[in-house]
DNA sequence: TTCTTAAGTGAGAATTATTCTTATTTAGAC
DNA sequence: GTCTAAATAAGAATAATTCTCACTTAAGAA
């Protein structure tokens, strides 16, 4: 369980319950919209504006505390989870799942630290991969 | 120059003259929005109507003619490129850069083909990269 | 503790992107 | 040229997100 309020602190944002059930709701909710936490958030009783949760949201973005996750729907989904990982999505649904693999960071890592890219300066490299989920 | 007439007829679509020009819009401008092909047909005398657009816009997707690429903003994008190739995302503004690499693919084939996703059948794997233009 | 104020929030209107509906038009097969 | 399924136009409807502005509150200072 990690320390929410601590988590807000650390960033220098000021502790509010809109903010500390926000944060709860993203590591509650895999991979959520604005929309996911709207309704986790009034579904326990607690009221909030949709304004508002946009607001935290990109304030959260802004400090590093989560990121956007690229989708090609018009919706924008976030992630709570910073340390490096890509993502499988689904061809058929809307399901994203983490995909953790330290070997191929390092892959990665070994092959762009030998090979500039001229005019641009990277900041980070994520992998999305395509197909279907066959459980 | 390519054959647009040929592009559509190869796919089994009929020929309209809204098709053959959002086929050259999106050939003409870099990954555009839907907005930037309605604006660019415009700007051209002829008129369309914005359904029409999007809804062309879903059969090329669907017929393989064009793809759709993921941002973190809520607009989705187009790239009429389909030989593979990965992405270079700004992080100060909404530029987009194609990024060919073979020795990379050949990389990532090659990790992958030795590695199983358990319950997972990979279609693509695409790479994003973000960071900053520098020119 | 109380005071102060910049920062945060609520409510709902506004905007933007996309989808839907229905009537009309048209490409292409015959 | 006819016919028909497919495509398009026009604009309403929906969905996601942003904006505005008045009110509230967290937290640092006194």
């Amino acid at each position: 369980m990690v320390d929410l309020k601590n988590k807000l602190s650390e960033n220098g944002l000021k502790i509010t319950p809109q903010r500390l059930i926000i944060l709860e709701a993203i590591y509650s909710i895999d991979h959520p919209t604005a929309d996911d936490i709207i309704k986790y958030i009034r579904k326990k009783h607690s009221n909030i504006a949709t304004g508002t949760v946009y607001k935290v949201l990109e304030k959260f973005v802004e400090k590093g505390l989560i990121k956007k996750i690229t989708t090609d729907k018009d919706v924008i989904r976030f992630d709570g989870i910073m340390t490096p990982h890509h993502h499988l999505y689904s061809i058929d649904s809307d399901v994203i799942k983490d995909y953790e693999d330290e070997k191929l960071d390092n892959i990665l890592k070994e092959y762009f630290s030998n090979r500039e890219l001229p005019g641009f300066d990277i900041e980070e490299i994520t992998i999305q991969i395509k197909g279907r989920f066959n459980n």
